[in-house]
RNA sequence: GGGGGCGUAGCUCAGUUGGUUAGAGCGCCGGCCUGUCACGCCGGAGGUCGCGGGUUCGAGUCCCGUCGCUCCCGCCA
């Protein structure tokens, strides 16, 4: 017989009964009875109810074994009499009638409950991660992202994709990030970054000649973590294509995103392709946001004209609208039935938010009320609903801006009414892409002009545009795809015209010089016969975070950091030798800061 | 860098306007129990109330500082 197992904890059924077998696994649950113990055995395949009596030489010494210590049990499987038989489990029509036992690991107090599904501390499930992992949820969501990832993998080369790896230490490039730095050795005082996304070398990739590749990427960000944003490392489906335009690079994705969604929605409902295109000022007039949630059918309204027509008194919007401002209407479907109390209090939340108030009228049949509708005669009160699709019991609020305050605070009383007036639409993955991004944007602070997203975005109507067009009206062939609200990725068809590139590199204030410094690799690639391509790169982690419907980007990291990027269960990062630092060529300017969370090392 | 929330037993939490010896469930240790499956019953151990300072006759509770975790803004595809 094998020294640990026979069959796993999941596999014994009725048609075993009567067989000798041999299990492993962790002592998950305990019931003991004095004369009769049970033992729910589990293991990565499930869980068995293992039995020994009092009259057993061995009762006294499994009795005394502890929670998550690992044995091995070694019996005959029996059938349960039928009064005993556990529905909930797959194994549940039989049990283990325990006749040897071995510990191989015994288990201390536990720091944390592994046969429960509690909130624990956050702190203490990532110290003890590896007891974390044992956890039927967390457990569930780490075998899900290898499952989606394997998926992935197979549709992309199904569709023509090829694998490749690239460097992890490798130069500095210009995605926008804060890159993290590894000291050479044999160069003093020169550094590899980690690759941010492996962006030049995808396209060095398609100059190549491979035509589509794909990588299951580590992208390396130093920058600050959120609950969909992992610090330091994440994961992306990186993939680029040759000879493409912009919709062919929708119609590649798209099923094999709408197709993983299948394969793990669970009961759920899946956008089909084609996916809406949604061009980015109508996103941001018509959501408030360059990311919608289609699951809200909210739609934001331009009514600025209609605030501004003489036979409105509304003197706030009036004059607003006057020096330059917007107004804009969210409709707010079934609203009309709330008390003054919940108006009243999103009113104080807009508040919080840096606004000066919510404009709303109620829609009823015998014309609209609520504090500003006085000022609204019915003739535009008619025009404002049609142009709302609002009708009696609905409601409508206003905000007024400066355009880009009126259009992030409408999205984020969109995002709130649909929330609470329930009507985002349950269990379904509504996606869309975002298209013509604008290829500049004028720095708020300093005034100046600079690249809104990917530098190396094919500009809309080419180098015409980039010599004749004010630089703020180009749009770049630059698209995002959505699910749900969540930007899964951004991509782009590339700019592989080193003519273009410099332009277009000049307009942001870099000059040939810079560009032949900073992206020389790239640049004189594109001197020896360059394809047209593009790509784009979903991200992994976000894809699973959504799959598994779990608000929190660490629920799907097998080994996440805490938000100060620290790994408590490695204790990283951790001082060094000086040694080390030595042949680094690094001196410390401080002193090293001992920090409490971390070992030393 | 800034703002909010949290920090009490191994774990999850309760703890009144500041007032006697800081409690519960789970876990742990001991006892009882032969059909449980979140088994049940009895008993016990276990606390630097994150840390430091202050106010007070008296602080888990109030004040100041600090550390940690977390959520958000900045930042970031």
């Amino acid at each position: 017989m094998h020294p640990y197992r026979t069959h796993t904890c999941g596999a014994l059924r009725r048609e075993h009964v009567g067989s000798e077998v041999r299990l492993s696994g962790w002592v998950h649950r305990k019931r003991d009875h004095g004369q009769l113990l049970f033992i729910d055995l589990r293991d990565h395949h499930g869980i068995t109810q293992c039995v020994v009596d009092i009259s057993s030489p061995i009762f006294r010494e499994i009795e005394g074994v502890r929670l998550e210590s690992v044995v091995t049990l070694t019996g005959k499987v029996v059938a349960r009499s039928p009064e005993t038989v556990n529905t909930q489990l797959p194994t549940g029509a039989i049990e283990l009638q325990v006749a040897a036992y071995t510990l191989q690991s015994a288990a201390d107090t536990l720091p944390l409950q592994v046969n429960a599904d509690r909130d624990e501390n956050e702190e203490i499930r990532l110290r003890y991660r590896f007891l974390d992992l044992r956890r039927e949820r967390p457990h569930r969501n780490i075998m899900l992202r290898a499952k989606v990832i394997q998926a992935i993998r197979r549709r992309m080369i199904e569709q023509g994709f090829t694998e490749f790896q690239t460097p992890i230490l490798t130069a500095s490039s210009p995605e926008g990030a804060r890159d993290y730095l590894v000291p050479s050795r044999l160069h003093p005082g020169h550094f590899y970054a980690l690759p941010q996304a492996p962006q030049q070398f995808k396209q060095l990739l398609m100059v190549a000649g491979f035509d589509r590749y794909f990588q299951i990427a580590p992208c390396f960000r130093d920058e600050d973590a959120r609950a969909d944003r992992a610090p330091g490392e994440f994961y992306q489906l990186d993939f680029e294509m040759s000879y493409v335009t912009q919709e062919d690079v929708f119609t590649a994705l798209e099923p094999v995103l709408s197709g993983v969604f299948e394969e793990f929605a669970a009961g759920r409902t899946v956008s089909k392709p084609p996916f809406p295109r949604i061009k980015y000022d109508e996103a941001l007039l018509s959501y408030g946001t360059d990311k919608p949630d289609l699951r809200n059918p909210i739609v934001i309204r331009e009514v600025s004209d209609l605030f501004a027509r003489p036979e409105v008194e509304f003197r706030a919007f009036k004059s607003a609208i006057e020096k330059g401002a917007v107004a804009r209407a969210i409709p707010a479907p079934g609203a009309g039935a709330r008390p003054r109390s919940w108006f009243d209090r999103l009113n104080d939340w807009a508040k919080e938010l840096g606004a000066p108030g919510l404009g709303y009228i109620v829609v009823e049949a015998d014309g609209g009320k609520g504090p500003i509708a006085k000022f609204i005669p019915p003739a535009i009160q008619a025009e404002l609903n049609a142009r709302c699709g609002l009708k009696a019991g609905d409601a409508v609020f206003f905000v007024c801006d400066k355009v880009g305050a009126a259009q992030k605070l409408a999205g984020a009383v969109r995002t709130r009414l649909g929330e609470e007036l329930e009507i985002v639409e349950p269990g379904t993955f509504r996606f869309c892409w975002i298209v013509d991004y604008p290829m500049y944007e004028r720095d708020e602070d300093t005034g100046l002009i600079e690249f809104s997203h990917n530098p190396f975005s094919m500009p809309q109507g080419g180098l015409e545009a980039l010599e004749t067009q004010d630089p703020l009206t180009i749009k770049a062939y630059q698209y995002d795809v959505v699910c749900n609200g969540v930007e899964l990725s951004s991509g782009a068809i590339r700019n592989h015209k080193p003519d273009i590139m410099i332009k277009a590199f000049e307009i942001a204030g870099y000059t040939r010089q810079d560009v032949e410094t900073r992206f020389g690799g790239m640049l004189s690639a594109f001197k020896f016969g360059a394809p047209p391509h593009g790509g784009s790169a979903p991200g992994i982690d976000r894809i699973v975070m959504l799959l598994a419907d779990e608000p929190n980007i660490r629920e799907v990291i097998t080994f996440p950091m805490t938000q100060q990027a620290q790994d408590l269960m490695m204790g990283a990062p951790a001082s060094v030798e000086p040694r080390r630092l030595k042949e680094l060529h690094i001196r410390l300017d401080l002193p090293p800061i001992k920090k409490p969370g971390a070992k030393e090392s």
